[in-house]
DNA sequence: TGTACATCAGTGAACGCGCGTTCACTGATGTAC
DNA sequence: TGTACATCAGTGAACGCGCGTTCACTGATGTAC
């Protein structure tokens, strides 16, 4: 396996298999690792270089060579925990079904991946409110792509089709709402206690259900026209 | 003025105006509020006694006088953010009206106390996500009562008379996730641009009335019996 | 393949700084008589 | 009212500590020929 980088005598044998930088994309994630680890109980703004590189293994000086600074680190976090998300909302989106079947399977999957990622959760949900401005932004501006994105979805439901778009994004925020409150809660929730947990995702399958129940009784005032039509 | 405290001779003239506690009294609360001022921009966590201090115009050693410690400071906050929060709600309650009109006024009321108690809001709403554990707890533990009394207030509306205990909370608890959310979009908002902060608070009495829309088309299933009725 | 040189991830010591906490103190205010 | 003593909010210096950042370095890995 030493060996292999003499296979192919090449002008650049970086092209292929690089030990070395290999090594270095194994230390950054262990500084990735390390620092989400430590954010499971603490605010990003709070972390200090020192303890990330501590629990990373390597000395403080080290941590120059993969970020210009602690917060480089944290947009790398959310860049990462982003694209756990998606990957979510992808599977999420794989079987659309009636009102009743979507509630049910999306509360679900959202649930499974809150345990599998559950310090990326944990981490948005922190940093989403509070300390660091430019992280605080940068989630906030991802939760609203997400909400958007619900949006364009719903809209191919039967009797949101003729919806028009800002109620569509209105109802999205609605749903988008329920679903950060509910991963809130279950990260809040003594872990591993499943009679605390099934009653959060219950009541959280009971807010969407009354939410999509008002959709055929809608009728959107206000915003559209200045006039009223009695 | 300086002569007050001669004027009725008693045993104990400490209990007429004391200019001595009058004066730790300001001084405490200008630690409270130079606290709340730094608080706008940055989390508790990261906040220094010396910081503090020196806001307040005090010196570090000073602070031991009024809190033994930077925590005991930040349940102070909660406590007077909260008794804020609560003579908001007092507001709210003092004229009960049709489910339109209540939406409506609680909302403007609402707005109303955000904007008058702008920082008191905003160390909340930043530190019910973050940070410090024990502050966590403590901000949530108040919005759950916030939710409980919402639920035993709605249970007086017409359709809403006959609903259980737990449908109750959770139409409650979908209300607050709304109002939380919308207090965070108008903190988040430019500070005073009036056009962005009109249409965060028309797209809460939206999800408002779509929540109440639901209502009497409810019909709660699968926790009170194990069974389905079909 | 073997050798001589280049690269660069990680080290360890050093720096100046702001931190929380302690301590003996000061001086204005309060109390007893 | 006047005096002598007690109280106590606030001071300023000092402490040891962990911080972010810099620097010259080491030694394994990569490259050129």
């Amino acid at each position: 396996m030493a060996a292999r980088a003499h296979v192919h005598r090449r002008r650049h044998a970086a092209l292929s298999a690089d030990a070395r930088s290999e090594r270095k994309q194994r230390t950054r994630e262990a500084l990735l690792d390390g620092a989400l680890r430590l954010l499971d109980e603490r605010a990003f703004g709070s972390l200090s270089l020192r303890e990330v590189t501590r629990e990373a293994g390597i000395s403080p000086a080290a941590f120059y060579r993969h970020f210009a600074d602690m917060d480089e680190l944290g947009f790398a976090l959310v860049d990462e925990s982003f694209r756990r998300l998606r990957q979510m909302l992808r599977s999420a989106r794989e079987d659309p079904r009636n009102y009743e079947g979507v509630i049910r399977t999306s509360i679900a999957i959202l649930v499974r991946h809150v345990h599998e990622n559950r310090l990326h959760f944990s981490f948005i949900a922190r940093e989403r409110s509070s300390g660091v401005a430019a992280l605080r932004r940068a989630i906030r501006a991802e939760i609203r792509l997400f909400s958007s994105e619900l949006a364009t979805d719903l809209a191919r439901f039967p009797h949101l089709r003729s919806w028009s778009s800002e109620d569509l994004q209105m109802i999205a925020a609605l749903m988008v709402n329920t679903m950060v409150a509910t991963v809130e809660a279950i990260l809040d929730a003594p872990p591993e206690d499943p009679l605390a947990e099934q009653e959060i995702i219950h009541a959280a399958e009971k807010q969407l259900r009354l939410t999509v129940l008002a959709i055929p009784h809608w009728r959107s005032v206000g915003a559209e026209a200045s006039g009223e039509r009695s």
